[in-house]
DNA sequence: CGAATTTTGCAAAAAATTTGCATTTACCTT
DNA sequence: AAGGTAAATGCAAATTTTTTGCAAAATTCG
């Protein structure tokens, strides 16, 4: 289910701004994750771009509130996939084209909760990233 | 198995200089993943570093040789806890002390390749990190 | 030991990120 | 719907991080 940019920020309790709705979109439609510069070049191109020290705040912001994240290979920005779930991400990313497809595996998340305390760990979160090759770029 | 700086250097081709010693080192004893700042001042502290210039680069080429590699959530540096074993890197990394494990899993390393395959992906690599308190912090 | 090649330090350039402050904007309350 | 308040933005500039060029020093191999 797609929101719109408004509505996540709204849901989120952060003020909806043009600025903020810029970013958001830009990074649903650029589709892989990106940086502040390539956010702030790309949204240039479209003469539709808030200042670049705007994108890092905006950025800042819409990381702190968990709109965003870092895409963990990379550390680049991504859209969260489901707003407030927190405890585990995990990423498909492919090697050639770029693109990173998020996905929810419950069995994942266990099996590393489980691996957390059998070493005397409390696990909180965990984040895996398996990096190959996409259907269309094999 | 720990090996010295030198061995390591050896077995993986690359010139034994007093400088990739050093910031191998000041990794092993650190002890938590740090960037090249960090491990600058570190030795600093010890009076005996490299130029930052040559702590970037001394960390350029471990990484690409995989003598060094970054730590998922943070993007600093660590020694990788086995040469050559380029599949598979698990973490257990403690929120507060900052302390990381590293670990081998090979049935979270099959999970994640089939999660992979199920999705058309060919996976080639993949990492995750585990998030908490480590036993003495908790 | 000596030659060939790589690595290092230094100075400086380039790029990335942060900061201060005046202005504008969003949102809540009338 | 207008007004006040707090937050967000733009701009200029500072700061920090990272990269580059080149001469000198160090490493490896025969």
């Amino acid at each position: 289910m797609k929101f719109s940019s408004a509505t996540v920020l709204r849901f989120c309790h952060l003020r909806d701004t043009l600025s903020r709705r810029r970013v958001l979109t830009a990074l649903r439609v650029m589709g892989s994750p990106a940086d502040q510069k390539e956010i702030y070049d790309w949204m240039r191109r479209r003469k539709a771009s808030p200042n670049l020290v705007t994108v890092y705040r905006v950025l800042e912001t819409l990381e702190e509130y968990g709109v965003v994240h870092r895409h963990p290979s990379t550390g680049k920005f991504t859209l969260c996939s489901r707003l407030g779930e927190e405890g585990h991400h995990a990423f498909l990313s492919c090697r050639k084209c770029g693109r990173v497809k998020e996905f929810i595996d419950r069995a994942l998340c266990r099996h590393e909760d489980s691996i957390a305390k059998e070493a005397g760990f409390a696990p909180e979160h965990h984040m895996s990233d398996i990096v190959g090759l996409c259907t269309s770029c094999q």
